[in-house]
DNA sequence: TCAAAAATGTAGCCTTGGCAACAAAATTGA
DNA sequence: TCAATTTTGTTGCCAAGGCTACATTTTTGA
């Protein structure tokens, strides 16, 4: 027949082929939904850690700068201006030219929300038994693909396996 | 550093401030190293996945198509052809046109690795008492933020928590 | 006070990863 | 065989997030 490739010339290794096609619809789904699902979570996560930092910044020093941002999140000040314009642009942060970032109370809400999951997200790592260092490294990464449901389960662990409040 | 921020207008808000100025430094570049690490993850994400699903795909129907990717990615199939160019350029796979995509052995290793490494990561999440589902969609996200190191600590718990091969 | 330094803003460029719309090739089925 | 359908390719558009280079404003310190 002439679909040629469509057969793959001669079945060689497509066993499971003809086992199962009814299922086959539906997984595509459930896996476009998966992905469609984390690049959700993707187009959040810049604004969340942003939020954090500028959270992070007010407490220690009164308010947040863009040079400081540049710093932390280790980017020129030249995305950083970029970035804020856009948090501004949607209700996350208040700022005016030459001074300090402020987060709105959506802002904040987020902030408080975001360091909540990190916290928990790094502590779990901790008592998995995972080096503070490398926690670290990975919650920053982690935090935002992490399920309310998914979260409750690391609370859960942590209640069993840690001792209250360590860091 | 004589910096501004020093000022802060009146310093209301920052007790602990004065407490350890010394660390600060250094946490900046922790910060932002976390951040770079994240954002490098990022970079590999979308070749990971797809030599993941090119390879998944392979595996059922011993071809993968630019229709069948676009389906199981949830994108369009000229976003397909974009990212397949992307591939193509950096040695992960190999492509004719108006045929189907395969991978180099680089791309077959790659996908292997992350299928490994994904397989892991869900199942630890389903051992933690995490709905399959749920860790389905979770896994996704989170398999390209697991350092080798919190990988190992999820087979130590996996070993200890799960009954050998469940799925 | 005022020049130098630091911080901030802006412009232009790049890559990634989305999309729709249209063009062309391949497959199917009568 | 060959027209209709499906698949694939291409083009142009967009937003997010990076960067450098240059312009402007603020702050610092002599």
């Amino acid at each position: 027949m002439k679909k040629s490739e469509s057969q793959v010339t001669q079945k060689p290794a497509e066993p499971s082929k003809s086992l199962r096609p009814r299922k086959k619809a539906l997984l595509d789904l459930d896996r476009a939904a998966a992905f469609e699902y984390v690049r959700q979570a993707h187009q959040e996560e810049t604004a969340q850690d942003y939020v954090e930092m500028i959270a992070d910044l007010i407490a220690q020093h009164g308010e947040a700068r863009v040079v400081d941002l540049a710093k932390n999140m280790g980017v020129s000040h030249a995305t950083i201006n970029k970035t804020i314009a856009r948090l501004n642009r949607d209700g996350l942060v208040v700022n005016r030219p030459y001074r300090a970032i402020f987060l709105t109370p959506e802002g904040e809400s987020m902030a408080r929300d975001c360091k909540a999951r990190h916290d928990i997200v790094f502590r779990f790592l901790c008592a998995l038994g995972v080096k503070p260092a490398t926690a670290h490294l990975d919650a920053e990464g982690v935090e935002h693909h992490i399920s309310p449901e998914t979260l409750k389960a690391f609370e859960r662990f942590l209640k069993k396996n840690a001792p209250a409040g360590n860091t």
